[in-house]
DNA sequence: GTGCGCTGTGAAAATTTGGTGAACGTAGGC
DNA sequence: GCCTACGTTCACCAAATTTTCACAGCGCAC
């Protein structure tokens, strides 16, 4: 699962080993962490657009609880957890009734924390609105994974799910060649039974789409005796004139490209 | 998105005496609690609309992870709370990495587990109402998130709750088409049993009070075999296309084809 | 050049999916 | 208790899509 964005993470404690540790460890994992001293008003928490704050709010004494609180109002969407040594059933009650979204004891394994910021930021990215994912552009094709279609010049190919599906599998490794059992097991999501013929019909339903809308290029490509490649390719000059031109009825098939063979 | 329903909440355990004591804490909270054995299998938790699960993977033996882990992918959507004896780091990052959401070490405190319920399940609903400032106004249809009502032409559409908020999720990400299973997700609070037409209908029941109030617009777009998009479009004046339904060979689109439209 | 697969095609058959109308069960208001 | 509004579920139908088939065309090996 690619990590669109590096975590953000402020640390508040001041057990200096704890802190190293933790360090080290959330370094390693590429997330970008800042220790800071206990008193840093929220305001400026905002500014550091983090993503998650461990604190200890033995830290701030008195203040602690009036501390967590405050945080909590005010940056709703920060995975705040709480790690801490000694602490009551009630403690850890009240800390989560007012927002925070995780209670350790300590002493504790830095491995552990990162593991509970991790499902922390987990649950919360997976309310938030689904990021889009950028379009996929290839010849003249754009794939829109978010809407499920495909468009050539800003009009949809109008595709099933099945050929959608296999378009984005066969076009998410553009250039690479796959077998038919691996096409179908992609799309199909199960084995292919011999001499199913599924694969073929659908990427000649494909590419009759592609075609239609996009007569100038050639899409996927077949390797005999093996299987598919989906590769985007502007037909040679002496074909392409033909349709740049006026619409041609129906223009002939152009001729295969010659194709490498095993 | 406001809670107005009850809390749904299972609890896999054989430990008598905490899960009584649990009962009677989620009770008279109002929540709708139910204890079940160990074996029962992921699809019928689907079945059980739920919002929470805890769970003491012990009385599960050896299938422990495994159930664990099935659990978690095939309802992601689930708050997943372990509470159990005796456990290793390691077993507590495992747990976490695998998509669980607490865990919690027993003997432990029925008004913690409450609490660490509620905070996974906090987690999951916020993130929606940002300050809805103005109301969202697309094509003749206007709505006003902070009354729970939709207009056009200044005359409300009169939908029922579950209406209104398919509405609000479907015109919140306008121009995205959703899977059956993600409106119901975030329509009904908890995964979508196979073979439930709730959305269907739902979106039935919209379209005929849309079309009703707004003829000259077509609002919800079926994608076959995925799901619906919303995206507010005015007809096209009247069915300019029924002059030549005749289908020549291969026809480039002489103007935007591009949805279809049921 | 010939023959044996493997692949392209077109269309019928089978299956799935979505639209609809209505029955059913429930909760709350009167 | 009776009535109304609403959400849920069902059954049936039509439409859209997927699967299956038989056959034609090609590619490659001999």
């Amino acid at each position: 699962m690619p990590e669109l964005q590096k975590i953000r993470l402020a640390v508040i404690d001041d057990d200096s080993g704890f802190v190293t540790v933790l360090s080290k460890r959330t370094e390693s994992a590429g997330w970008q962490q800042r220790t800071v001293s206990g008193g840093i008003p929220p305001e400026e928490l905002v500014a550091m657009k983090l993503n998650a704050l461990v604190l200890d709010p033995a830290v701030l004494g008195e203040e602690g609880w009036n501390y967590l609180e405050q945080v909590c109002r005010k940056l709703p969407e920060l995975g705040v957890i709480v790690c801490t040594t000694r602490s009551t059933v009630a403690q850890r009650v009240r800390a989560l009734r007012l927002g925070v979204d995780d209670w350790v004891g300590k002493p504790c394994h830095p491995e552990e924390v990162v593991a509970r910021v991790e499902a922390v930021l987990r649950r919360r990215r997976r309310a938030g609105p689904v990021p889009d994912a950028g379009p996929l552009v290839l010849g003249e094709l754009e794939i829109r994974a978010d809407r499920f279609e495909a468009f050539v010049a800003g009009t949809s190919l109008d595709l099933t799910r099945r050929e959608f599906e296999l378009l984005q599998v066969l076009a998410d490794s553009a250039g690479r060649v796959f077998e038919r059992e691996a096409i179908y097991q992609r799309v199909w999501g199960y084995a292919m039974a011999h001499g199913d013929r599924s694969v073929d019909v659908f990427v000649r339903k494909l590419r009759h789409k592609l075609e239609k809308r996009s007569p100038a290029w050639r899409y996927i490509h077949t390797h005999f005796g093996v299987g598919y490649r989906f590769d985007p390719e502007p037909l040679g000059g002496d074909e392409a004139e033909a349709v740049s031109s006026a619409e041609p009825a129906d223009d002939l098939p152009p001729v295969h490209k010659s194709l490498t063979l095993k």
